[in-house]
DNA sequence: CGGGTTTGACCGGCGC
DNA sequence: GCGCCGGTCAAACCCG
């Protein structure tokens, strides 16, 4: 798998050219075995396809000589069927470079389509800015939108029917003007957008204006950058801390039992104070993360007063700097709760935003190992995923909490949260990332290579809507956009970088997310087609990994 | 010696 | 204005 994913960068279009022949001809036979005569017709089409070099080395011999004794002509035989085998290798590595090559175009083509819904968008909303209506109707938009995408589901969602929802995906596929559906795989601007809010101006250099033609157009009119954020408020009081607070960093709280003095996120921190907080006996470290110096990511850690083995850790700020590959999955997780915080609501109880801000849960969650943005009426009380008053957290701050200790009280979700949640807790499957896509459906998961046997591994419930090359489709296009944001956030916040070295960087960061992994095993997967190739799978996985 | 930690000083926001 | 408090700075110190 790794090695067709390497070799997919070189493919290129010629690549896919012929792919295309020799699928067309020898779509029905993948089996190997019986078939001789058209497998020798195939090692003579992939003999002419190869390179000179190689062709040599594989080239049949003359027919003279393979009628020149039984024993010659049997291992000719054997040496036809090793050569049949090698074909068919080179034809699914071949497949395997069309579908990415085909996903990569699909997904160019929807994230330009993105770009246009944007900002056809922006100048919609503008015309219509206080219609309750319309908010009403964003907001169901939206919630499709979500659902239709990773790991987010509302109570509303539930209301859509499986027609709309197809719908809107034939509407994507037929690449029809209905642009609902990019948006909702359209997160990377807001991902990006979320660094503009966070990422403070003191030591991040401004985005390049050139990452994307709407994002200049919000910076140049706006002081509030990201335009989205500023249009949910039109929803007073969900985002009033938002409104008073426009340069406030938003802080996610993560509580932990651990023993150890800090959390190891995988990222690398100094401390550089320590304090005694009023009303916790226990002192207060600061921490700011040092993988690179102009990083404006803070931490706070602090044992919980009530519970001494719980340890709150507070992240503030986004990384402006590849990560390592161990410190992903923590800082997509409080990116995307930091930027729900802020896109959403910070005092209302539905996480549940308004209007286009919505969308950008759907990426986060993606990088959530299993953190699901989840939050019914019934289970809100109670979930992990809360926004408290607590002990240290300035109550100007906004400061939402990720509760990943194992409390009695922690619903289904929650609970199943804990367990997914591979950093506080190594002995959980690294491998378990959740990538649900829309969980509010109960059907059955597509089968993994390293299948969970309780759901908490990748769920692609939506296999009941639309095919698997449909979800797969989508779970590629999620990434790849994840990828892409995340490719032009740091080229934006590190221009004093050489490009290709940033988007290096980027790509290993990416690739090593255990979701862009398990998506990218999962679709693989489905496009080889077969059960089996469950090691390989994981052997690939565990390689990104490392 | 370089990098990380400790710890008291300092600063700014906020409430009274 | 003053005091409290959270957060940060930076010199001293520690450690490998």
């Amino acid at each position: 798998m790794e090695d067709a994913f390497e070799r997919s960068g070189h493919g290129g279009v010629d690549v896919v050219k012929e792919e295309k022949r020799v699928d067309d001809e020898n779509s029905d036979h993948h089996d190997g075995g019986g078939q001789y005569s058209r497998e020798v017709v195939l090692v003579q089409e992939v003999k002419n396809k190869m390179p000179p070099k190689e062709s040599e080395n594989s080239k049949p011999s003359s027919p003279n000589q393979m009628i020149s004794s039984p024993r010659r002509k049997e291992d000719q035989h054997q040496l036809e069927s090793a050569r049949a085998e090698m074909s068919q290798v080179r034809e699914e590595n071949q497949k395997l470079k069309m579908y990415l090559n085909q996903i990569m175009r699909d997904y160019r083509t929807l994230q330009m389509k993105f770009f246009d819904a944007v900002k056809q968008e922006d100048d919609n909303k503008k015309s219509a800015n206080a219609t309750k209506g319309s908010c009403r109707e964003i907001d169901q938009e939206s919630d499709e939108l979500v659902s239709l995408s990773l790991g987010r589901a509302t109570s509303d969602s539930k209301k859509l029917s499986l027609e709309d929802k197809n719908k809107s995906l034939a509407q994507v596929k037929d690449n029809t003007n209905d642009h609902k559906f990019e948006e909702g795989l359209g997160f990377g601007l807001d991902y990006k957008l979320e660094l503009l809010k966070s990422g403070t101006t003191e030591s991040l250099p401004n985005p390049s204006p050139d990452t994307s033609i709407e994002e200049a157009k919000e910076e140049a009119g706006e002081t509030w950058p990201p335009g989205k954020v500023k249009q949910t408020m039109r929803t007073s009081g969900d985002d009033e801390v938002s409104q008073q607070n426009p340069v406030k960093k938003a802080r996610v709280s993560v509580r932990a039992r651990c023993d150890t003095p800090t959390m190891n996120d995988g990222c690398q921190w100094r401390k550089y104070g320590q304090k005694i907080a009023k009303g916790n006996p226990c002192p207060r470290a600061y921490y700011r993360c040092t993988v690179a110096p102009s990083c404006p990511v803070r931490k706070q850690v602090q044992r919980c007063a009530e519970d001494m083995s719980i340890l709150v850790t507070t992240y503030e700020g986004t990384h402006n700097h590849p990560l390592p590959m161990s410190a992903t999955a923590m800082a997509s997780t409080t990116s995307a709760a930091a930027h729900m915080l802020l896109s959403g609501s910070s005092t209302s109880q539905n996480i549940s935003s308004h209007g286009s801000s919505s969308l950008t849960m759907a990426p986060m969650a993606a990088n959530l190992q299993g953190l699901s943005f989840y939050q019914s009426e019934a289970s809100k009380a109670r979930s992990p995923f809360y926004l408290p008053t607590t002990s240290f957290a300035s109550s100007s701050t906004p400061t939402i909490t990720l509760d990943l200790t194992s409390n009695p009280l922690s619903s289904s979700s929650s609970s199943s949260l804990f367990n997914r949640f591979p950093l506080q807790y190594p002995s959980t499957r690294f491998s378990s990332t959740s990538l649900s896509f829309n969980n509010s459906f109960e059907s059955s998961a597509l089968p993994l290579p390293w299948g969970s046997s309780n759901g908490g591994l990748m769920n692609y419930n939506t296999s009941q809507l639309f095919n698997k090359n449909q979800a797969l489709d989508l779970a590629k296009q999620a990434q790849e956009s994840y990828h892409q944001s995340y490719t032009q956030k740091n080229m934006s916040s590190l221009p004093q970088q050489a490009l290709p070295e940033s988007i290096a960087a980027a790509t290993k960061a990416i690739t090593a997310d255990p979701s862009f992994q398990s998506a990218l095993a999962a679709a693989l997967k489905s496009i080889i087609g077969n059960g089996g190739g469950g090691n390989s799978n994981q052997g690939g996985v565990d390689h990104f990994r490392n």
